[in-house]
RNA sequence: CGAGUGAGCCAUCUUGUCGCUCCGGUUUUUGCCGGUGAGGAAAGUCCGGACACCACAGAGCAGUAUAGCGGAUAACGUCCGCCCACCGUGAGGUGAGGACUAGUGGCACAGAAACCAGGUACAGUUCGGCUGUAGUGAAAAGGCUAAACUCUAUACGGUGCAAUGCCAAGUAAACCCGCGUUAUCAGGCUUGCUCGGCCGAGCGGGAGGGUAGGCAGCUAAAGAUAAUUGGUAACAAUUAUCUCAGAUAAAUGACAAGACACGACAGAAUCCGGCUUACAGGCUCACUCGAUUU
RNA sequence: GACCCGGUAGCUCAGUAGGUAGAGCAUCUCCCUUUUAAGGAGAGGGUCCUGAGUUCGAGCCUCAGCCGGGUCA
């Protein structure tokens, strides 16, 4: 695995709001609290091997500082573990936070772990 | 030294590795190099502007806001100075602080009686329901109440960057019902109403179809810092230096090491000036009271 | 982001010149009935979202905050 560059630069983001609606229509989730991934087999023109967002519910986290410091720990944990993820083709991706308190960072990584490794199962 | 008052400022820092936004350069292949990157409240959206659009905004009414006097300002309900009232030993603090001698209304309970009056008990009387006292109450004939209507003075066109302009893509110039078509005529604008003015060949409703992309607006400005001058002050003028976020499912994070005061409230979304609310702790200056020493 | 509404009993809502907080449903008790439902009689249940201010006195007027909802591309 030498090599690779932990970059997620914003072409793999998922922007595009039928993209999105798509996902929330059709995909599949798994869930580990305070984590829970919806994703969905799709083909798209972006050259990447996924499109992935993050999202913090505001019924759940109030302030606007907290929502934005789990999403950057949610998306740092999901770019360091980006290449443990093993696709057979182009994914969407949302991470949705379920729980009622910020987390701490090593938390956020066990759980996106857990739940790298049950798709991957899925998928061999 | 202790207690306190007022004004202003700061908001963990340093280094390394990996990563993100935007800008510039390099390179021609999505890399590399350099720079850049949240707040004093970015918040609440409570005021005031700038800016943009609306068949240029006219008159009257209604409505809303403000309320000692003077000044500052682009403007303000903000700020500064002075007067007055109240609070504090004091430094100081607080104040919607015009008018119930224009009119209308309200004053529960208690009380004989409560706002065109009327008249309880007792006493005194010049015998005139005249005077005093008692009693209820916030208030008893003289008042209170305008954060009651109202009056006076002043100000106010409406809508808001999801405004607005342009580009690209796509669809349905179709269907049903009603009204109207060169007219003292449907309907619309003038943003609550009336008058007046203007637009006008289509309009209103039902059911249904399509779009959810990009660019401009978008950050160099009532700008920041310093000095000097004018002014009691708010503030203004001049000079010098500087360029300081512009994202768009939305950029500031993770890890490691070190330091100490062991880190509060909290995240820009068109931009400024205020107000209000939240907030660990620290610093500076001026002043007051008390005690002690000399 | 900008601009608007609302908060009163367990639920749905009334509440105007500021003066003792009400209705319907629900709950409980009793009556009626073989029993239940319906009907009748009665009872309990309130920080009027929170905190200040004006007033002799605020559900109501003023200011600040909290919570819930809506409109606009």
């Amino acid at each position: 695995m030498t090599g690779l560059r932990y970059k997620l630069p914003r072409k793999s983001i998922l922007k595009r709001k039928q993209l999105i609606d798509a996902l929330f229509q059709s995909g599949r989730s798994i869930a580990a609290y305070p984590l829970r991934l919806v994703y969905l087999p799709m083909s798209y023109p972006e050259d990447s091997r996924f499109l992935v967002t993050f999202s913090v519910p505001k019924k759940k986290i109030k302030k606007a500082v907290h929502r934005n410091r789990i999403k950057r720990l949610m998306r740092e944990s999901f770019r360091l573990q980006q290449y443990d993820l093993n696709l057979p083709q182009k994914t969407l991706l949302m991470w949705i936070f379920t729980g009622n308190d910020v987390p701490n960072y090593e938390i956020i990584y066990q759980k996106m772990n857990l739940i790298i490794n049950e798709i991957n199962k899925k998928y061999h």
